[in-house]
DNA sequence: ATAGGGTTAG
């Protein structure tokens, strides 16, 4: 708009533009704006190239980030500390993605290299990287080289370590760090307590967990939804369904209101135990918060109306799915074909396949042998194989 | 003149 009104931009304006545009959410016409302004030797200040920079870092776009590199040292300014930290940040983010942890090291490594100096929260991100992807031993090395640069880790590097343990399965050492935290004069905290909590959940230490729970008023830390759901997902995982839901209630007592994650152990629990009432209740009340179920939670509800012996309810939950474009899990297809077909709705049965065979899933064996045998009314191994065959033919 | 960063569940 500037260029077009003939009004020479300066690089302080255009950084101004791009700042703002990041924040309303427009990274792409923010890097168009970089792009016309550098194309008249117009580089904007380091700090809002680096909002940009994050701003595709964070929604994942790495192509672009680094074409924004390019062009930052191409025009002779020099990403700083921050810059590459936005990167490391986001390539660390997200837990499964280990190929991209590799490359947030190789990027922290090679910022030593070149001199920059990385700080705590350098360290901090890249040792909590490494920690989400199971890599221990090589965050441990770094928590030492860091101590040995003379930079103290403060709660955040803590709390990533004592993470770490919890995950990986040394409740005793990540107990031992929480303690020498506090020790080391850091605060316990709502997430240092959420991280424990955690911890011992994941470990069955239900007691524990509940006692944490408990303490956590009385040392002044305030509990918030991740708390809740923490401990409500555990309840659900040791069948304690009735304090589950009691803590639920609690929670509907207090400021804070509920997520979808407080809803999807709840709900799976309940479809577990066959108690389709209180499970679709639930599904009522979320939605009526303007929450969405998880697209699993429609297979639990799926799953727990075959568990019942109502084909027709699993069938209208899946016609709802396949309405909204939502993709059921083969077991829960499977599930269905194998609820009707004892009740004897092979016609029905039949449907579901042809559904499944309409989002290219392919039926599994034993349910199969159980549709073949309920068509023909005999041993029906060898007729399965022959389907098998057309099946794979056929995708 | 100033602007920016790291943690918890699913």
């Amino acid at each position: 708009m500037m260029i077009e009104s003939g009004t020479a931009p300066d690089a302080s304006t255009a950084g101004y533009l791009i700042r703002a545009l990041c924040r309303d959410g427009e990274p792409t016409v923010a890097y168009h704006v970089l792009r016309d302004v550098s194309r008249k030797r117009i580089i904007p200040d380091v700090v809002s190239i680096t909002q940009l920079i994050s701003a595709f870092s964070k929604c994942g776009n790495f192509g672009r980030v680094s074409e924004i590199l390019h062009l930052m040292i191409a025009s002779g300014s020099q990403p700083d500390l921050f810059t590459y930290q936005e990167i490391i940040n986001a390539l660390c983010d997200g837990a499964g993605r280990t190929a991209m942890v590799d490359e947030a090291f190789r990027i922290f490594n090679d910022l030593k290299l070149k001199g920059y100096a990385c700080d705590v929260v350098t360290y901090t991100t890249m040792i909590d990287g490494l920690c989400k992807s199971g890599r221990m031993e090589e965050a441990l090395l770094l928590w030492s080289e860091m101590v040995a640069n003379g930079i103290q880790p403060n709660n955040y590097t803590y709390n990533a370590i004592i993470n770490g343990y919890c995950k990986s399965g040394n409740i005793d050492h990540a107990r031992k760090l929480y303690d020498e935290m506090f020790s080391k004069g850091f605060k316990e905290s709502t997430v240092s307590s959420n991280i424990m909590l955690a911890g011992l959940c994941l470990h069955g230490r239900l007691a524990d967990a509940i006692n944490l729970f408990a303490e956590m008023p009385n040392k002044g830390i305030h509990r918030d939804v991740i708390t809740y759901n923490t401990l409500i997902q555990c309840l659900c995982k040791e069948g304690k369904t009735s304090d589950a839901i009691e803590l639920y209630s609690s929670m509907l007592a207090t400021s804070i209101r509920p997520s979808i994650s407080t809803y999807t152990p709840l709900i799976m629990v309940l479809c577990e135990e066959g108690r389709m009432t209180d499970a679709t209740e639930l599904i009522k009340i979320l939605e009526a918060q303007g929450l969405e179920p998880l697209v699993c939670t429609n297979d639990f509800i799926i799953s727990g109306f075959c568990r019942v012996g109502n084909a027709e309810k699993g069938m209208a939950w899946l016609s709802r799915m396949l309405q909204s474009n939502l993709k059921p899990r083969a077991e829960t297809m499977d599930r269905l074909v194998e609820c009707l077909c004892s009740l004897g709705q092979v016609d029905c049965a039949l449907q579901v396949v042809k559904k499944m065979f309409d989002i290219s899933y392919i039926l599994g064996s034993s349910v199969c042998h159980l549709l073949i045998s309920k068509l023909c009314g005999v041993d029906s191994y060898q007729v399965c194989e022959l389907l098998d065959e057309i099946v794979l033919v056929e995708s």
